[in-house]
RNA sequence: GGGAUCUUAGCUCAGUUGGUUUAGAGCGCUGCUUUGACAGAGCAGAGGUCAUGGGUUCGAAUCCCUUAGGUCCCA
C-alpha cells in the first residue's frame, strides 16, 4: 500500500460529507433517553455568500455540536436563513431595474412575486457553501424567517403585543434612511465623523432698518423649515431681542424670537434656529414651545413645496445653491471647516435624515427587565464576560423599538384601517373584519378594510427564532408542542457582538415574554475578521478572500483550523494566509504520522519490552493534554483547545512518541506496541475531529475496517483518566538530556550519524536506565554509563544530574568556561531571588506550605546545579 | 463629552484568586540538515527593563493611582 506524500482533502471531502449525509448522522429527534444539545444559526441574510465572518462563526458552531454529538448528546444544530427587508428589497428592486422594470409601476403583489421568484433562485447559495466547511447542520430542519408558519408566528406576536398594549402608533422623530426610503431604528444608523461646514447666516430683525441676528448652521437647506429663534435668556448680547422677530432670509417669512436655557451660549453664534420637523432636539424644544412644524423635505430627500423656493431639489444640491444665493443677497457672514458626526443608513449608506412620521412602536420599558436580570445574575453567561457592561448600559437606557419599516418585503403589518377612521389589529382581514364589525356594530365588507402598507422590521421575527425553529404554533395556540418542550432552552449560541443589540439581547426578551425561560445558556461572542491592516473585511474594499477557494486551496480542515489558532472570544481575528496554511500543514503532518505507522510490519515474535517507557508515558501525556483540553472547552477558550490539541499531536505523538517507537528502517514492530499505537492514533483522531472532521474521518475509516455505526463522527468522545505528573516529569528530563546532545552536536558540527557515549553522574540511574532504548535512539548513543567527570569531555547538566560526552579531538576549553560562566550566573541570580524570598521571615510564616516547598526545592536544584557547574570549571582547569 | 476595555517577543495571543515564571506558546526570523512518514519537514538557536511614572505588599505582568496610545459602546 502506497500513499501520497501529501494529504489530498478535495475528494475526501465530498466524500465523507455525502456519506454523514446520507446515514443521517446530522439529524437530531426528540429522545428523551439523551441529553439534549441544542444550537440555532444565527440566520445569514438570505441574499448573503459566505464571507470571512461565516466562516469563523459556523466553524465554531460545528465544533460544539460536533464534541456533543461525540460525546454522546442528541446534538441539534438547526440552520437557516432570515429575509433582510431592506437588503433583500434593494437587490430585487437592482434586478428590476436590470429588466428595465421601476418597482413604481409594479403593484405590491407583483413585486412580491419577482422578489419570491428571486429568492428561490438565490436564497439557498450560503446553506449550499456551509456544507462546504462541513457544517454538521440538521438540513431537514432549515427554515426560513418568512415561511408560513414562522410569518404566522410574527403576526401572532403582533397581535398579542398590541392586545398587552406594548405596540403603539406614534408620530415620531425617526432615522430616516432616503435611498432605502424607510425608517431605520437607532442601531441601524452608523455615526460617522465628516468634515463638513458651518455657517454663519444672518436673520433681519422685523421692523429695524438695518439690525440682525446671526445663526450657525451645518444645514443651511433647512431655513425655510424654521419656525423660531431661539436665545438663552441668561445671554445679555441678546437681550434686546427679547419679544420680538426675525426673518428667514430668502423667503422672508417673519418667526417668533424665544428663550430657552437650552441653548449654548458658547456655541457658534448663541442663536440657535429652530427647525422641528429636521432635527431632533429641535422638535423636542418645538413640542415645549407648542411651535408649529413645517416639514420641507420628500421622502427622497428631495426639497418639497412648502420650501418655497428650490423645489424639488436634492437636500445637498440645494444646500449649495442656498449657500450661494445667501451669498449673492449679502446676508451669509461665513462659512467655517467644521468636523460633524453624522448618521449613516447601516444598510445603504445614505446620511440619515431626521424625519416626523407615523410609525409602530414596541414599548420596551417592562419587557426588558427580565432579559437584563438573566444576563447580570449569569444565567444567560456572555463570553467573554466584558460584553456583560455594555449589554447593560443598553438595557437600562433602552428606547422604544420602532418595529415599521417602509417595505413590501416581509411580514406585512397585521393593522387593518376602516372607513370611520379607526383600525383594528387582528391575525387575518376576515378576523379583523369580525372585530370590527361588532365594535363599531356596523356591517364593513372586506374591501372596506385596507392593511398598513408597512412591514415589520427583520429582527421582529428573528427575535422569535429560537423559539419558532421548533414550534412556531406555541404563539398562537399557547401550547408547546414536543420538540420545543425537548429542545428549549437551546445550550450556545455563536454570533458576532455587533448585533449583540439587534438580535441577542431581543432574544432574550422574547425568551422571558413567551416562554417564561432563557432562550440559551451560553453567548459566545466572536471577533471580526480583518484584513492585515485591520480593516474590517468588507465586498466593497474587496479586501476578502473567497472562502470557497480557500477552501479549495488549503481544504476546509485547513480553513477551520487556521481560522481557530488565532481567534480567542471577543477578539479580533487580522486574517493572515498564513493561518489557513498552518492548517493546511497539520493536516498533511497527521497524514504523514499515519502513513508512518500504517506502513510497519509487525512481527509477533518481538516483545516490544523497550517501549513500555514509551507507552506509559504517551497515555499519562495524553490525559494531561485531554484534562486541558476539556477546561478550555469549558471556558469556551475554542483557541487554547485547538492549540493544546495541535501540540499533544504534532510535539508529543509525533516528535516524540512516534520518533521513539518508530522501528528501524524497513523492520518490523512487536504486535502489543503496534496495537497500542493504533488506540493511541484513535483517541487523537477522536480529539481532531470537531476542529478537522474530514481529514480525521478518512484516516479512521482507513485504518481498520468500520461499520456505519462505528463512523467517527458517532463515536465515543475519550474521557480524561488521571495521569501521574512523575512520569510525565521524569521523561520531561529523558528528553532534556537528548536535546542537550542534539544541541551539542548542532553547535560543535558533529553528525548525528556520529554515535557518542554518554556518561551520567546521577541518582537515579533506573530512570535513565527505563529510557535506555529511547535515549540511544534519539540521541544516537552508542553506550550509556553511569559515573563521575570523564576526562576531555563536554558536559551539560539537566536538572541537578551531570552529563559528560567524551570527545575524541581538542575540547574548546576557553569557550566551555564561558558557557558554564553564562550558566553560572544566570543560575546564582535565580538562587538569589529564592533566597532572598526563602531568607524573609514574614514570606516563610505567611506563604502555603505549598509554595514553600516548591521554593525550598529551588534552592536545592540551584545550589546542585551551581555545585555541579563549578566543578566542571575546576575541571576544566 | 460620558462609559467600557485593552497595551506582554517582529506578528497574533496565553499568563485563571498576587508566590510552580529574573515571563510562556504558535507563527515568523537565524543557523544547520535533503536516502528511510512528512521540506507543507527535522534539529537547534536568537528574541521581552510585561506601554509610562508612582504607590500598596515580604513579594506585582497580575491590585490601586497618574500619563500616553489603541479599540468599542453611548451622546
Amino acid at each position: 500500500m502506497s500513499f501520497a506524500t501529501k494529504y489530498n482533502p478535495e475528494e475526501t471531502e465530498s466524500k465523507w460529507y455525502a456519506y454523514w449525509m446520507e446515514h443521517k448522522f446530522f439529524s437530531s429527534k426528540v429522545d428523551h433517553t439523551k441529553e439534549p444539545y441544542t444550537i440555532v444559526i444565527p440566520p445569514p441574510n438570505v441574499t448573503g455568500v459566505l464571507h470571512m465572518g461565516h466562516m469563523l462563526n459556523n466553524t465554531i458552531q460545528d465544533v460544539l455540536i460536533r464534541k456533543a454529538r461525540m460525546e454522546g448528546k442528541n446534538a441539534c444544530w438547526v440552520p437557516g436563513t432570515d429575509h433582510a427587508s431592506i437588503a433583500t428589497e434593494a437587490k430585487v428592486v437592482s434586478m428590476l431595474k436590470e429588466r428595465g422594470i421601476d418597482k413604481k409601476s409594479l403593484t405590491r403583489e407583483e413585486f412580491l412575486k419577482y422578489a419570491w421568484e428571486w429568492k428561490e433562485k438565490y436564497g439557498g447559495i450560503i446553506l449550499e457553501q456551509l456544507k462546504k466547511l462541513g457544517a454538521s447542520c440538521d438540513w431537514d430542519r432549515t427554515k426560513f424567517t418568512m415561511d408560513p408558519d414562522l410569518s404566522e408566528a410574527v403576526i401572532s406576536v403582533f397581535v398579542d403585543l398590541h392586545k398587552k398594549g406594548k405596540i403603539y402608533r406614534g408620530i415620531r422623530m425617526v432615522n430616516w434612511d432616503p435611498q432605502g426610503k424607510t425608517a431605520l431604528s437607532d442601531d441601524e444608523v452608523i455615526t460617522k465623523e465628516i468634515q463638513s461646514k458651518l455657517y454663519y447666516i444672518q436673520y433681519n430683525i422685523e421692523g429695524t432698518e438695518n439690525e440682525f441676528l446671526t445663526i450657525a448652521t451645518t444645514r443651511p437647506e433647512t431655513i425655510m423649515a424654521d419656525v423660531a429663534i431661539c436665545i438663552n435668556p441668561n445671554d445679555p448680547r441678546f437681550a434686546h431681542l427679547k419679544g420680538k422677530k426675525a426673518i428667514i432670509p430668502l423667503i422672508n417669512r417673519a418667526i417668533p424670537i424665544i428663550e430657552d436655557e437650552y441653548v449654548d451660549m458658547e456655541f457658534g453664534t448663541g442663536c440657535l434656529k429652530v427647525t422641528p420637523a429636521h432635527d431632533i432636539n429641535d422638535y423636542e424644544l418645538g413640542l415645549k414651545h407648542k411651535l408649529e412644524v413645517i416639514d420641507i423635505l420628500n421622502d427622497d430627500g428631495t426639497l418639497n413645496e412648502k420650501a418655497q423656493i428650490l423645489i424639488g431639489e436634492d437636500r445637498f444640491i440645494a444646500r449649495k445653491r442656498i449657500s450661494k444665493m445667501l451669498a449673492e443677497i449679502g446676508q451669509m457672514e461665513k462659512v467655517e471647516e467644521y468636523k460633524s458626526n453624522v448618521g449613516h443608513s447601516e444598510r445603504t449608506n445614505a446620511i440619515v435624515e431626521p424625519k416626523l412620521s407615523l410609525q409602530w412602536f414596541l414599548s420596551m420599558e417592562d419587557i426588558t427587565k427580565p432579559a437584563l436580570q438573566s444576563v447580570m445574575d449569569d444565567i444567560i453567561q456572555l463570553h467573554p464576560p466584558k460584553f456583560k457592561n455594555m449589554y447593560r448600559s443598553w438595557m437600562e437606557n433602552v428606547r422604544d423599538w420602532c418595529i415599521s419599516r417602509q417595505l413590501w418585503w416581509g411580514h406585512q403589518i397585521p393593522a387593518y384601517y376602516l372607513p370611520n377612521g379607526e383600525y383594528v389589529v387582528a391575525q387575518s382581514k376576515s378576523e379583523a373584519l369580525e372585530i370590527a364589525n361588532e365594535k363599531y356594530g356596523i356591517a364593513y365588507k372586506s374591501e372596506d378594510l385596507v392593511q398598513d402598507e408597512d412591514v415589520l422590521d427583520t429582527w421582529f421575527s428573528s427575535w422569535l427564532w429560537p423559539i419558532s425553529v421548533f414550534d412556531a404554533k406555541v404563539f398562537s395556540e399557547g401550547k408547546k408542542n414536543e420538540d420545543l418542550k425537548y429542545y428549549y432552552p437551546t445550550n450556545d449560541l455563536v454570533t458576532a457582538p455587533e448585533i449583540l443589540f439587534f438580535w441577542v439581547a431581543r432574544m432574550i426578551i422574547a425568551g422571558y415574554e413567551y416562554m417564561g425561560e432563557k432562550p440559551f445558556k451560553n453567548v459566545y461572542l466572536t471577533g471580526i475578521v480583518r484584513d492585515k491592516q485591520g480593516r474590517k473585511m468588507s465586498k466593497s474594499l474587496g479586501n476578502s478572500p473567497d472562502p470557497l477557494e480557500l477552501i479549495k486551496i488549503y481544504g476546509a480542515d485547513g480553513v477551520r483550523t487556521g481560522m481557530l489558532f488565532s481567534s480567542p472570544a471577543g477578539n479580533d481575528l487580522p486574517y493572515d494566509d498564513k493561518l489557513v496554511e498552518q492548517g493546511r500543514n497539520f493536516a498533511n503532518k497527521i497524514w504523514n504520522a499515519f502513513r508512518l505507522v500504517k506502513g510497519w510490519e509487525i512481527d509477533p515474535e518481538l516483545d516490544g519490552q523497550e517501549n513500555q517507557a514509551a507507552i506509559h508515558w504517551f497515555e499519562n501525556r495524553f490525559n494531561e493534554s485531554l484534562t486541558e483540553i476539556e477546561d478550555h472547552f469549558n471556558k469556551f477558550r475554542i483557541s487554547d483547545a485547538l492549540m493544546t490539541s495541535y501540540k499533544l499531536v504534532w510535539d508529543d505523538f509525533c516528535s516524540w512518541y512516534l520518533e521513539m517507537i518508530k522501528p528501524a528502517y524497513q523492520q518490523p514492530i512487536d504486535a502489543a506496541t503496534y496495537e497500542r499505537t493504533i488506540l493511541f492514533f484513535e483517541d487523537i483522531l477522536k480529539i481532531l475531529h470537531p476542529f478537522m472532521p474530514f481529514i480525521t474521518e478518512e484516516i479512521w475509516q482507513q485504518i481498520k475496517e468500520r461499520n456505519t455505526e462505528d463512523a467517527l463522527i458517532v463515536s465515543e468522545w475519550p474521557s480524561p483518566k488521571s495521569f501521574d505528573v512523575q512520569t510525565i516529569a521524569e521523561a520531561q528530563q529523558v528528553f532534556e538530556v537528548v536535546s542537550q546532545i542534539r544541541n551539542i552536536r548542532a553547535s560543535k558540527g558533529i553528525s548525528p550519524k556520529e554515535a557518542f557515549e554518554l556518561t551520567i553522574k546521577t541518582q537515579q540511574p533506573d530512570l535513565y536506565l527505563r529510557f535506555e532504548m529511547v535515549l540511544k535512539k534519539l540521541a544516537n548513543l552508542s553506550k550509556l554509563e553511569f559515573g563521575d567527570q570523564v576526562a576531555n569531555s563536554l558536559g551539560f547538566i539537566v536538572k541537578s544530574d551531570e552529563c559528560f560526552i567524551p570527545m575524541i579531538g581538542q575540547v574548546d576549553v576557553e569557550s566551555e568556561k564561558e558557557n558554564i560562566q553564562k550558566e553560572l550566573e544566570y543560575t546564582r541570580g535565580f538562587l538569589n531571588t529564592v533566597m532572598k524570598k526563602l531568607m524573609n521571615e514574614r514570606f516563610v510564616s505567611g506563604a502555603p506550605a505549598q509554595v514553600l516547598e516548591i521554593e525550598r526545592k529551588k534552592q536545592a536544584d540551584a545550589e546542585a546545579k551551581i555545585k555541579a557547574l563549578e566543578e566542571s570549571l575546576v575541571n576544566l582547569g
